[in-house]
DNA sequence: AAATAAAATTAGATTAGTCTAAAATTAGAA
DNA sequence: TTCTAATTTTAGACTAATCTAATTTTATTT
C-alpha cells in the first residue's frame, strides 16, 4: 500500500504540521529527512495522487485525514517499539530510536496489537511521548514546555522535545530524566535560565537551550 | 552493506545449497524466489563483484565463504524472531513467517543479542530448524527425514522441511507437531505410506508426500 | 557429429527514489 | 511597484531491482 520512504516522508509532514498551523514547506520536508527540495516536490506529487497530503504547486503542503491515519499508525508502532526495546530488552532510552525507525515499517497488524497487548498496553514511550490509539486518537498528556514556567513551582519530567542520544545522554548525566521531580527556584530575568531543585536537595542550572526541549507535568 | 533484495537472494542460495552438492542453477533460484532467470542473472553479477559468490556465467553459482556469514546470519535473525512471535507473543508456528521475514532484516546487531539473551540462547525455532550462533555455527540436531526410515521404531518429531501455513496446518490437525513421540508400526512396500501410533494408542496414516516433509530423532 | 531442446544471458524498458543544475515563481526590499 | 533574493519546480540523469523478448550457450538425442 504505502513504501517505507512514503511512510517516512508522511511521518516528517505530520511532524512538522504538529509544530505550526500553516502549511509545511518543501524546504522544511527537505531538513527533517535530509533530502533535496527536488526530490521532495517529486515525492508530494505521488503523495497527493494516493490522496495522503493536499498539494499545490509553491503553496506547501497539509496532510490529509487519510495520511494523518497512515502517520499515526506508524508513530503508534515505533513509540510501542520504543517501549519493547526499554522495558524488555533494557536497552537505554538514548539508543533506541534508529532501531525502532527500522521496526515501525514491519507490516503486520496483528504483530502490533499482540505487542501493544504484551506490553500492557501503554501510554507513553520512554521519551514520554504519547503512543496513538489503533484508531489513531493520541492520549492527551497535559505537558508543558519547561521553557514557558514564568513562576516558581514543584514539576515532573514527563517527555522531551530533542530524541538525539546527544541531548538524551547530557539529561541523563543531569539526572533530567523523565519521571523526576524537581522545583523551580529561579528564573534568571536576563537568559531565562533555570536553577531548579530536586527532592534529595541536590540543585543545578539549565539553560534555555536545555529548557526548550524539556517537557514538564505539575507535580501533584 | 547488503540489501533486503541481497540478502534474498543469498538466503535463497544458501537454502539450495544444502540441498545438494552441486553449483546452484540460476532457474532454481528465479523459483525459489518467484523471480525470472533474467533478473537472478543480473543479481549474480552484483553478488559476485562483492565476492558474496562465485559466479560463472551459464555454470551456476555457489556461495563463497563471506555469502555464508551473511546468509547465515539472516537466518539466525529470523529463527529468533520465530522464537520470540510464538513463545512471547503466542502466535502459531504456521503464522510467523511473513511476520520473521520482515523482522530478519532489521540490521541491529546488538539487537539480536538481546533478544538472543531475552529468549534464553534457543538452540532452535518452533520448526525445529537450528539457530545458528553468533560466529554462524548451526547446531548439529541428528535430524533424520522420515521418508528415510526403512523399519519400525518409535521417534520424535524434531522438525518440518516444508514451512506453508497449509502444511503446518495439516500436521496440527493431525497432531503431528514437534516434540510429538510415535512408533512406525508397518511401512508400505508399494507407495512407501507409513501407519504410525502415538503413545496414547491412536495411530493414523502418512503418506510419502509428507514423511518427506518431516524430521525425527530417535526417541531415547 | 549435427540438430534440437532447454537453460542462461543480454538488450532494452520500466518503476521508485534520488541527485544536480537550470528555469520558474513567490515574497520582500528599495 | 519594480527588482532582487529565496524558494520551488522542472528537466535530465543515475542506481537498484525488475520485466519481456531476443540471442547465445550448453546439453541431449538421434
Amino acid at each position: 500500500m504505502t513504501t517505507t520512504t512514503e511512510e517516512n516522508y508522511l511521518k516528517a509532514i505530520y511532524h512538522l504540521s504538529s509544530r505550526h498551523q500553516k502549511s509545511v514547506l518543501t524546504s522544511e520536508i527537505a531538513g527533517s529527512l535530509s533530502t533535496t527540495s527536488a526530490s521532495v516536490t517529486d515525492m508530494l506529487k505521488k503523495l497527493s495522487d494516493k490522496n495522503l497530503v493536499e498539494y499545490e504547486r509553491y503553496k506547501g503542503v497539509r496532510i490529509t485525514r487519510k495520511g494523518e491515519k497512515v502517520a499515526l499508525s506508524i508513530i503508534r508502532r515505533h513509540r510501542l517499539w520504543e517501549v519493547f526495546l526499554t522495558d524488555v530488552l533494557k536497552f537505554k532510552w538514548d539508543e533506541v530510536h534508529d532501531m525502532a525507525e527500522e521496526l515501525e515499517h514491519v507490516s503486520s497488524d496483528e504483530l502490533v496489537k499482540r505487542l501493544d497487548s504484551y506490553l500492557g498496553y501503554p501510554k507513553f514511550d520512554p521519551h514520554g511521548d504519547p503512543i496513538p490509539d489503533t484508531n489513531g486518537k493520541v492520549p492527551a498528556n497535559g505537558q508543558q514546555l519547561l521553557s514557558e514556567m514564568t513562576s516558581t513551582g514543584t514539576y515532573v519530567i514527563s517527555g522531551v522535545n530533542d530524541h538525539s542520544p546527544a541531548f538524551l545522554q547530557f539529561l541523563e548525566k543531569k539526572g533530567l530524566v523523565p519521571g523526576t521531580v524537581f522545583s523551580i527556584m529561579e528564573i534568571d530575568g536576563f537568559d531565562h535560565s533555570m536553577h531548579i531543585e530536586f527532592q534529595n536537595r541536590k540543585s543545578t542550572y539549565i539553560s534555555k537551550e536545555v529548557s526548550r526541549n524539556i517537557l514538564i507535568k505539575s507535580h501533584a
